[in-house]
DNA sequence: CGCGCCATGTCATGAACGTGTAATAGCTTC
DNA sequence: GAAGCTATTACACGTTCATGACATGGCGCG
């Protein structure tokens, strides 16, 4: 299907993936650090490179300028729960889309598919789940056609919990990773910003559908 | 469709692109340096070069006065972000037309084409958004039929902006990429620039159209 | 050599908007 | 029915952006 270039030190993750995305008739190469991810790319065409942020050496962010300054390569950044990465640095390193850990083999794969059908030139740049759909390249978020603006911390809230569908994140995850809060405390401001999210993109704000409350635990994005 | 001549010495992006414009009917032949790109130009009668700025030996510059000086094959420059690539002097050196890297193959041929229809002699070297005209050869901008004069600096930032219609780029990614500053620093010198230059491109410029505000991110071209 | 224009960068001000907090109401579960 | 959790709304503060004035510096022209 495509050619993936896997670059993640954790040899767990790094072999579970592979053989995932081996099973999906992906062929795959791995690195363990940014340095050899690199280099191997030099000699391996990849069609996307699937990109740790926390390695060895030169961190994902790092690695993924320095593959932007020289090819056009699409990059699906890897974020483990507890970095405090967001949508602004992956923008701007130059990430065409970023899944947050633990992934689910279909996830990457679906992730995958849609970067690669972007860097084809299929007009199809957007996310679309039932009526909602997302384009993170301009930011815009659209609901049965009609496009809503969203305020940035209720947008990154979006693009957060839509990176890994059907993950469940506790408000304390999402007060650091989005808000990049590092206090512990309860506080009722996640809620709040679910509230005014879905109030802009559920066509029932009261049967969520989209953001689906979990009760006890926090916040899911769905339909899975 | 069209015979390419892709001179470029990254593997990956030689090989992405010489794929992705395969796939689209074009015959591709590619070099690796300048010297081997003017040779085989000598016995492939390209209809357009694709030629990278910085290459081992003779830069991109000189190949592209070379080529000039024999022969009347148009010419699309690839720059990386991080070079300090000026539009005039791409263009003085002969270029049709030019693309900051990344490069997404759809706009990669959508280029080509531009310069195949103009070098055919079909007068539409232009691009036009609403009442808003780029050309990019030249490096001229109307306004509903009205030139416009533009300043270096918010020329280069209409350029850079249009160049990926709807992407987003923040402030700091404008100053890297078009002032190629290289400090961290909050700034609104993008700010000031932005508003200069729609002072002179838009027709009510409070509800800016082509050159949008994204509130907590930063600047993007539209007309969405 | 000196003058003046234009482009650029910096700064101050004000308005618009988004955000966090808190208070209250509603719902679920045991 | 009570306790715990979540939804909903209102309001005030803080941030961000637009706008225009000002200083600097380069360039061409006299």
């Amino acid at each position: 299907m495509a050619r993936v270039l896997l670059i993640e030190d954790d040899p767990n993750v790094r072999d579970a993936l592979t053989l995932a995305l081996k099973g999906r008739d992906h062929e795959v190469e791995s690195a363990t650090s940014g340095e050899e991810g690199l280099e191997r790319l030099a000699r391996f065409a990849a069609d996307v490179v699937v990109l740790d942020l926390m390695l060895p050496g030169i961190d994902g962010f790092e690695v993924c300028r320095r593959i932007r300054a020289t090819t056009s390569t699409s990059i699906v950044m890897l974020s483990a729960r507890g970095d405090d990465f967001d949508v602004v640095g992956g923008l701007e390193a130059g990430a065409d889309d970023y899944v947050v850990k633990p992934v689910r083999p279909q996830v990457l794969e679906a992730r995958i598919r849609a970067v690669l059908r972007r860097a084809d030139g299929v007009p199809s740049p957007v996310e679309t789940y039932g009526t909602l759909c997302l384009d993170r390249a301009s930011l815009t978020v659209s609901r049965g056609g009609r496009q809503v603006a969203l305020p940035p911390m209720e947008l990154r809230l979006l693009l957060h919990l839509s990176a890994s569908p059907g993950q469940v994140f506790s408000r304390q995850q999402l007060l650091e990773s989005v808000w990049e809060h590092d206090y512990l405390g309860d506080s009722r401001l996640v809620d709040a910003c679910v509230q005014r999210l879905r109030a802009k993109i559920e066509d029932v704000p009261a049967e969520p559908r989209y953001v689906q409350t979990v009760r006890g635990f926090g916040y899911r994005f769905g339909p899975v």
